[in-house]
DNA sequence: CTCGACATGTAAAAAGTTACATGATTCT
DNA sequence: AGAATCATGTAACTTTTTACATGTCGAG
């Protein structure tokens, strides 16, 4: 089932649209290349750090808007010291593993002021969940109900967190320098984007359990 | 814009979760391995499509959940052929290329009922935009001013959209089929979310405006 | 003495993007 | 005549995930 049987669609976007128009909704699936990239290098502007503390920092902050996994980055690290972005200074530790801390050339953060300028395209919504609400009939409508409510439990307990990032650190968002502030942003993107998600949640349930009361 | 009142979602965690709950957060970034070939099948429930119609249905349609490149759509449906999940049937036409028309298989039907009760992570956000604000600066402040408005623009355009379906073909969520009802929560999901991104972006653009005037 | 956190990776596979290719038709 | 649309792909590449590997240290 589509929104549009296929051979409708143009007709009912005629009306609407002028075809140029649709035509910027139509290719916006593409990548923005070494997104990645620059994610590290920014979480790397106040602090060197190694891969395994960046791992970490990334997911409590920047991971927030660009997940990686720990062998992404490591990987991504190297090729950036190799590339001359970054330097490494490796570390030997007693008992522990040596470890190599990373941090920004001058060449790295021109690289990254740059990059803030080129052109970035809407990212592209990608979830299963809705795709399999497509699916939706009377045999998997339980199962599409604990789904939800899995996923409205996990956004709460991100929201939780976000939550006390703000209150900790970006009580006061005026008086912060200019840098933070970008940082208040994103953050509040991510909770009303949250909040926004558990006010679905909840409205999904609520019709879902509608039509399994209908059905008994 | 305003959202319902989800705010006490913190007491109630405080309440609910100790610390360590926290590290459940982290590892939440993993693909759903076949989801487009999933998302392909369920385009075809109703209707058998040629791949170029196929991608066509996706721009309109599971697309605003699900991006796919063309070649990846024909990429794809070649291989769903090739086990035996679509049938493909070659249709001759005089003056254009000839086409492929897929249709589901029994064993599709099955395999995609049962897709629904495999288990989903949820979907890392990614975006690009959000990082660059952690690169937030008095030089660059303006380039992100205008970067917002584009993606707010977008964005509006995207919610027309998603409005006039919702008009045309969902006014009555109530009487709709069950089937029907999940695409509608579906679609519900983008008009919330599109809605909530609206409303950060003015959140902002008046922000960024504030620290301009300042700095004048 | 085992389990989990610390710390660092390699290798292979899957998924997704970009660039290239072709050739008819229809609209301006 | 030139642009856009219809219609179908292939090839090369980048990005991301999964699985595997190794070894130390501290807590219970």
């Amino acid at each position: 089932m589509q929104f549009i049987a296929y051979k409708n669609y143009v007709q009912v976007f005629a009306y609407i649209f002028r075809w140029d128009t649709l035509a910027a909704i139509r290719h916006n699936n593409a990548r923005n290349p070494m997104a990645l990239a620059h994610a590290i290098m920014t979480a790397l502007i106040d602090d060197d750090l190694s891969g395994y503390e960046l791992a970490k920092s990334f997911d409590v902050s920047l991971g927030f808007f660009w997940r990686a996994s720990h062998q992404q980055i490591y990987q991504e690290l190297r090729k950036l010291a190799e590339r001359g972005l970054l330097r490494g200074e490796k570390v030997s530790q007693s008992g522990k593993p040596n470890k190599i801390i990373y941090g920004l050339t001058e060449e790295g953060r021109e690289a990254l002021a740059q990059w803030v300028y080129d052109s970035s395209r809407m990212q592209e919504a990608k979830d299963d969940m809705l795709v399999k609400l497509y699916n939706l009939g009377d045999d998997n409508i339980s199962h599409m109900v604990s789904e939800i409510e899995k996923r409205r439990d996990e956004m709460m307990q991100r929201l939780y967190l976000y939550e006390r990032i703000r209150r900790t650190h970006y009580a006061k968002p005026d008086v912060l320098p200019v840098r933070r502030q970008g940082v208040y942003l994103a953050l509040r993107c991510g909770i009303t984007g949250g909040e926004q998600f558990l006010a679905w949640c909840d409205e999904a349930l609520k019709r879902l359990a509608q039509i399994q009361s209908a059905q008994a």
